[in-house]
RNA sequence: GGGAGGGUAGCGAAGAGGCUAAACGCGGCAGACUGUAAAUCUGUUACCUACGGUUUCGGCAGUUCGAAUCUGCCCCCUCCCA
């Protein structure tokens, strides 16, 4: 099976601008082609994953990736997709998170001897001048055409800045800038960037007469339409100190029924004809899968070591044992009595003591297996020195020492 | 620059002087049922030293026994016209 034809077979291909060339192109391995990542946080997110998982593949095929982290783009921010108006991240916070982007990025892609490459398009963008480039640039733009694109159209009725508009042209800039200087001559990325991506490719065949590829991948979403990787505590991160190898396991070890195998395929290296034997599998082997998906993932993300650990934390802890070796641990400094509620909210477990009182009166809280209905309940100094472990719901556990 | 309409809890959205810690929906959390899933049902969802107390309805200053609700100024957003 060709690399394009397994790219399409695990669903990742959403929209292609000729997909005849990209089809030859990537399958002979010729490819030089870019990913942008905005810099908007200081961890990339499950979404990035996605993105890295797709490029590894092509590199895999003898393709040549460039990872753009958008030092200067994110200077602007992207208005796709979104109804409100980005923060505007100062220079430090984007140097920052570029560096952060770049060393999470190297355990997944093989940047030794330009097999990759890391660019921060900061470099040109920045010191843009701003009549040379719309001289240069801006004339191959027409508003009416960038007005009519699908995603500024949401914007139109809740209102859009000059700045945020730009950032098309940036984002074209940057392809017609690597096409120019790195031979790059193809783009990738998430299908909400399509008509980014078309404006770097007509920019291009403008200024140069050349043509130049785009391919959209398609948008990690659930059973739901929604985006994976959010949840009520925020993004689901690949840094283990923002998200711990633990939650990240458990975050895929509950997707829905629906949606196990179709991110299997999308996101594991599992080869595809093991993928398609587990597809007529008896739906009470539905957990099998999930246990798979979580581990292969979260071993990609963080190593082997951690993913079995992780794994067995949630083994044991599901099938009523305990494990506290893996489990999130508090450690204080002191053993002293101490009330409930209060270390309730001392390890995060809860916002407030308001809402730690409603979990203990709806019988949701246990402490070493004994289910606590007393608001009032002290943890004893001496319970602490033998380690206490919290459980939270269903789901949830936590181990207190001191 | 001119005119109109707005800013209420995580979000959407009621309330138009005391009965409002603020309807309703979504989301979140917990309980039941299960398979660590979904659906469904139930409870819950400002904070605290909790049968009581404290601080909330863009900000500040007023009117009033009493203000999310009335007045003035300020900030922000949207729409229409230029």
């Amino acid at each position: 099976m060709t690399l394009y034809d397994e790219l399409k077979a695990r669903g990742l291909i959403a929209q292609v601008t000729d997909e005849e060339e990209i089809k030859n192109l990537i399958n002979a391995g010729k490819a030089t082609f870019y990913i942008g990542f905005d810099p908007t946080a200081d961890s990339l997110h499950c979404g990035h994953f996605m993105t890295l998982v797709f490029m590894k593949r092509l590199q895999l095929a003898g393709n040549r990736p460039i990872a753009l982290i958008g030092g200067g783009t994110g200077m602007i921010g992207d208005p796709s997709g979104r109804t409100d108006l980005r923060k505007v991240l100062t220079i430090e916070d984007i140097d920052h998170n570029c560096a952060c982007f770049k060393k999470q990025m190297e355990r997944f892609i093989d940047f030794s001897d330009g097999k990759a490459l890391i660019i921060n398009n900061a470099e040109w963008l920045r010191n843009l001048n701003y009549i040379d480039l719309l001289r240069d640039v801006g004339a191959c733009f027409s508003v009416n055409k960038m007005l009519s694109a699908e995603c500024y159209k949401q914007r139109m009725e809740r209102g859009l800045s000059f700045l945020e508009f730009n950032y098309m042209i940036m984002q074209s800039y940057d392809f017609y800038y690597l096409h120019e200087h790195y031979g790059c001559n193809m783009e990738f990325g998430g299908d909400d960037q399509w008509s980014n991506m078309l404006g770097g490719t007509e920019l291009i065949r403008k200024k140069t007469g050349k043509d130049a590829y785009a391919m959209t991948i398609t948008l990690l979403l659930n059973s739901e339409g929604k985006k994976m990787g959010k949840t009520a505590n925020g993004a689901v991160w690949l840094d283990e100190n923002k998200t711990s190898p633990f939650d990240f396991y458990q975050y895929w070890r509950n997707v829905d029924d629906a949606d196990a195998l179709k991110f299997v395929k999308m996101l594991t290296f599992i080869p595809l004809e093991e993928i398609n034997e587990m597809e007529k599998w008896d739906n009470s082997r539905i957990n099998e899968i999930k246990d798979l998906l979580a581990y292969e993932l979260t071993k990609m993300v963080h190593g082997e070591e951690k993913a079995t650990n992780a794994r067995n934390a949630a083994k044991a802890l599901f099938s009523g044992e305990v494990d506290d070796e893996n489990m999130p641990t508090t450690t204080l400094d002191e053993a002293k009595d101490i009330g409930l509620l209060d270390l309730l909210v001392l390890t995060k477990l809860v916002p407030s003591k308001g809402e730690g009182r409603r979990l203990v009166m709806q019988g949701g809280i246990s402490v070493n297996k004994v289910k606590i209905n007393d608001v009032n309940l002290v943890i004893k100094a001496e319970d602490l020195n033998k380690g206490v472990i919290i459980k939270k719901g269903k789901k949830t556990f936590h181990k207190v020492v001191a």
